[in-house]
RNA sequence: GGAGGGGUUGGGGAGCGGUCAAACCCAGCAGACUGUAAAUCUGCCGCCUCGUGCUUCGAAGGUUCGAAUCCUUCCUCCUCCA
């Protein structure tokens, strides 16, 4: 590996461990097995997601060949982490199902011809009790406390359901089978990773390298992403999405996910950094990253228009042109405008759309209304808003 | 197996017979200000036919003029002892 090569597989890593072990097997082996596992349960990909498929991108573009792991064996069996709610067990058609998703997004980052999409049921049902009881073997519980989590519960006397303890174990057997030379995940993933290590020691392998990658924080700049958390970007939402949610980051954000999504150069982003101190509008920097990402994930020219409805809408303040079209029908001559906006969907109760009305958050044809109470006529056809974000075009029947 | 402590509106967490649709904090939403940024300020934050309306405080019964608050049973979570 150049040096130009290890520097950009660093770039923006928050560990890499056994990187010398890693330098030496490259002089004697050129392809190195890279694997990074995923979760079968949640195929809607966000860019929380890419920091490590973009890792992944860049082994690839060396020449190195990807695994992209999906952990269907664990999905079967069910939740980890214990947090209480059952995850629903996959069957194997849900699971193929997933995996096609995930193909479908994980191929505008990847290299389909270079990636290679495995599950761990195939050496994992193998495996059988025998196999596992023998796996087991090979690890010991005080190195098992040692996990941040495990240990904190265990002091406090919280439940820890032995399960638990092999989910780690299954991790690193899939190490094994697949002779990984080097893991990736996100810092969380750390233990999980160097428990692969120890365990490939075990069965005679050389230990695979371990790069850890930073976790995304999602739009509300603290969480991580998460689709839980309702705060984040799908790489698969429309590029006006795309647009007015990276817009609506905060400017300390803005820098983190250039740091982290950006394929901008250091030079280029510390140039950036500078226009900001010299008095530029950090709002145009923040175009430059949404027009950016929008492009990877859709095109230059969804780009470019998600730009313009972008500033049309919102500097010049110009109703956007693609507004969604509704027609409703109604039972007698009139509606009251609560119900109406509660049937479009733009409320998810009349109470919510009372309050709404009452804080002036609606307006019909860009006229606020100021009364609750009034009703709507049939064969009225309006533009009906709530708040800033949700704008339909209504045709009463 | 025994002893004890909990389950309250998205989360945390008050309330322990009426003044409770239920304090307070967080999250969220709307308005103002802006760069649809952040910060800040204001309001909202169960449902409807918007009224001295209706349904909520793990579930079901009961006591009471009146129950989130008391009693009974059940479900469920946790702690301690074995």
């Amino acid at each position: 590996m150049s040096k130009d090569a290890l520097e950009l597989i660093k770039r923006g890593i928050d560990e890499f461990i056994g990187e010398q072990e890693l330098v030496a097997k490259l002089a004697k082996k050129k392809t190195l097995i890279v694997k990074a596992g995923f979760d079968p349960t949640a195929p809607d990909l966000h860019l929380g997601h890419t920091v490590l498929i973009n890792k992944l991108k860049h082994f690839q573009d060396l020449g190195h060949k990807v695994i992209f792991l999906i952990g269907d064996f664990t999905g079967m069996i069910g939740d980890p982490s214990g947090k209480n709610k059952t995850r629903p067990t996959l069957n194997s058609a849900d699971i193929k199902e997933n995996a096609k998703t995930y193909k479908k997004q994980i191929f505008k980052i990847l290299d389909p011809k270079k990636t290679e999409v495995l599950f761990n049921s195939t050496w994992c049902k193998k495996l059988g009790a025998e196999g596992i009881i023998k796996l087991a073997a090979n690890y010991n519980l005080a190195r098992m406390l040692e996990r941040e989590d495990f240990n904190t519960r265990y002091k406090n006397n919280q439940s820890i359901a032995i399960h638990e303890f092999l989910y780690p174990l299954i991790q690193a057997y899939d190490s094994i089978a697949l002779e990984a030379d080097i893991e990736l995940g996100g810092t969380d993933q750390k233990f999980n990773l160097l428990v692969g290590r120890e365990m490939q020691r075990a069965y005679g392998q050389d230990p695979q390298a371990v790069i850890t990658v930073p976790i995304l924080e999602g739009l509300d700049g603290v969480k991580k992403m998460s689709k839980s958390l309702g705060n984040y970007v799908g790489i698969d939402e429309p590029p006006t999405d795309m647009f007015g949610k990276i817009m609506s980051i905060s400017d300390e954000l803005m820098w983190r996910w250039f740091d982290l999504l950006s394929f901008r150069s250091n030079k280029e982003i510390v140039a950036l950094k500078k226009d900001q101190a010299a008095g530029k509008n950090p709002r145009d920097i923040k175009i430059l990253l949404a027009k950016e990402l929008i492009e990877r994930f859709h095109s230059e020219k969804d780009a470019q228009e998600a730009e313009a409805a972008f500033i049309n809408r919102f500097q010049k303040g110009i109703l956007p042109n693609d507004i969604e079209e509704l027609k409703m029908q109604i039972d007698g001559d009139e509606i009251a405008l609560p119900n109406l906006l509660k049937d479009a969907e733009m409320v998810s109760s009349t109470s919510e759309a009372m309050r709404m009305i009452k804080q002036g958050a609606v307006k019909i044809d860009d006229i606020k209304v100021e009364d609750p109470q009034i009703s709507i006529k049939k064969s009225t056809k309006a533009i009906f808003q709530v708040g800033k974000r949700k704008i339909k075009k209504i045709d009463i029947t």
